[in-house]
DNA sequence: TAGAATATTTCACTATAGTGAATTTAAATC
DNA sequence: GATTTAAATTCACTATAGTGAAATATTCTA
């Protein structure tokens, strides 16, 4: 933890003294100074206010990654499942990034057919859809909710629960995916429900 | 800052006891007693330990945004920015939460036409594009790189660099933008160089 | 380079985070 | 419902976070 390496730099970025700081922050220049040089440990509490005071957040002082610059991805290169039995295709349009948390995704479902059921995301996992050719039903929760959408038309929805995706139309349907994971960090990847 | 809450949750959630997630965090059980009726606060470092134990990290336990869960925004809608000069539309595809660090986009630009210099974001905002139709050109740093993009390919940068996207080709480009925002907060808007 | 002005660090002190053992509470077993 | 077992809380104590004022280092100006 590069904690006060953190706060030393985005002070000096702003032009700002110790004493500005502390002003701001409510927290004492010879404490600022101490939790700069990593001499003292601030609590969460000390530590929040003096993100506060920089116009930053707790969190982003507390990230680590620091990544790349640029990727080109040319179509020929571009990672592509299919799936035999439906045909349904997942073209990655995104670099994976282990450090990032976005996915960015082609689909292509086949006429008559469909994804097939993804299983629930962890909390705080968001997709977001737009359909550029076709039709697209999305169904939720095992079918507890469903829309249809058409061509132009996109969809926001918390991915923790159940969801598929189907074409009943004659024509295939394109649709863009982004998957946001970057609120995700906790939760239990498959807990026992009950065993007492 | 509802940290302790937090933490007792997930606790629970694994089912463990103050005992188990003290042998693990290496807090002793009476802090993390303490910490979860925020009767104490606790330092940056044994929240980290914490979160190591919870297997999760201390940003996401700091994170307090808990938000909505479907949108629809269907293709009448959805707000379209149109630069009356160059012809340049910006189609908004995903819904703009305010705690949501992703900005999903269908850029289009007429032929022979370009998007203007965008500014550069702050550090940490990341751009990913795919080309769905036409031809591209981006150029970044005020001309020090650039790429040609045809139809099918995707290309990822980091946007805190000035930005353009050129149109050299005689029929429409389309283009989807996927900002992402989520890992900046810090950063300084429009700092001011050299001020000695 | 000397001297004023400001920024940073040091130091002695106070407040509180963090601990281990004892106590209380809750839950299971007979 | 009494007894055992484990989980959560309380308490007295120790370690350290956090403070204000003095000392030092740094920067600027003449």
């Amino acid at each position: 933890m590069v904690f006060g390496k953190k706060v030393k730099t985005l002070r000096k970025s702003r032009d700002m003294t110790l004493k500005e700081l502390s002003i701001l922050s409510n927290v004492s220049s010879s404490m600022l100074s101490q939790i700069e040089r990593e001499e003292k440990n601030p609590t969460i509490q000390v530590a929040c206010q003096i993100a506060e005071a920089l116009n930053t957040t707790l969190s982003y002082l507390l990230d680590e990654q620091e990544d790349k610059d640029i990727i080109l991805l040319k179509k020929a290169q571009r990672p592509i499942y299919v799936d035999e039995k439906s045909g349904f295709q997942r073209h990655l349009l995104s670099p994976s990034l282990s450090s990032q948390g976005i996915e960015f995704i082609l689909n292509i479902i086949p006429p008559f057919s469909e994804s097939g059921v993804f299983p629930a995301h962890k909390v705080g996992v968001k997709e977001n859809i737009y359909i550029s050719k076709g039709r697209l039903d999305v169904e939720l929760g095992g079918g507890s909710f469903s829309v249809e959408l058409v061509e132009g038309d996109s969809f926001y929805f918390a991915a923790d629960t159940e969801h598929r995706f189907i074409n009943l139309s004659n024509e295939e349907c394109h649709y863009f995916l982004v998957i946001d994971s970057t609120h995700y960090r906790g939760g239990s990847s498959t807990l026992p429900k009950d065993n007492k």
